[in-house]
DNA sequence: CTAGTTGCAAAGAGTTTGCATGGCG
DNA sequence: CGCCATGCAAACTCTTTGCAACTAG
């Protein structure tokens, strides 16, 4: 069931988010973009077109803090496998979000299910920390607590 | 500077936060909790000290999906320091709260420093998934969220 | 024509703020 | 007594729902 007819909001709609791809972006981030590129479409259509997505896995929501309302990612048709499994990493000073996936992550992974009998949600789990940037700019300043 | 008077309310917050150290706690819990032992606070209240709190790091406030509203644990006092090494695995279904510090994690923070230029924080990160019995259990059923 | 889709407006849920009252020190 | 804390109500934000009009097939 491909679920419905194909019609023009539908498609900015897709095409925004094939477009942003990997990328996180809030319900108010979409409505600014069709707002700006001058296409009509309603909040509540973004709304349920989103959560129909979800629903279907081919859009994963998330929720960050600081960030106000939910977060969305257009992972596309192969959902299991490639994208999706990415983590984040989420700077407490400027609030900066890096996404990384690599072999180390992996390990820990597998790792965890094997000694600790644990599996990780790499959706769920966000790391904290600190940028270099903001790191080295805070080494510098003479009391920050 | 301990920024203000003791109040009954006050009281009876960090009590409950204290005995639901480790655990998430969201304003309806609280609410609820209070109510049925009868003692008199506000929903303002509440919000407005468990955000003083998420200020000054005592408490830590994060999002889960499926959980409406915002989720709040208890840190304590000691939350840049002693403990520090250890990270948390916590079972988004029984809420089982497990430590871990194994060399799959250190190589992971060494690697991410090194390679993303990100400094991870273990106080403030801890991995949601979920337990392999509540996994296992969950498998069993057919579908009942 | 028919059923899915849209979007406004209104309802809901969660959270914050304004303001007058009350309590700690 | 001064100042902070409290709590009600109202404001606000994000999201969902009801419903009538619309449109793809």
């Amino acid at each position: 069931m491909t679920s419905g007819y194909k019609t023009q909001q539908k498609n900015e709609l897709m095409s925004y988010l094939e477009m942003m791809k990997g990328k996180h972006v809030t319900v108010n981030q979409i409505v600014a973009h069709f707002s700006k590129i001058g296409v009509q479409i309603g909040v509540t259509t973004i709304y349920r077109q989103l959560n129909k997505m979800v629903d279907t896995g081919h859009v994963k929501k998330y929720f960050i803090d600081e960030v106000s309302g939910s977060c969305f990612e257009f992972v596309g048709e192969n959902r299991e496998n490639s994208h999706g499994k990415h983590f984040h990493l989420k700077c407490e000073i400027c609030d900066k979000l890096i996404h990384f996936e690599c072999r180390e992550i992996l390990e820990l992974q597998n790792h965890v299910r094997a000694e600790h009998d644990f599996i990780i949600d790499p959706v769920r789990t966000i790391f904290y920390g600190i940028c270099k940037k903001c790191f080295d700019s805070r080494e510098k300043l003479p009391d920050q607590e």
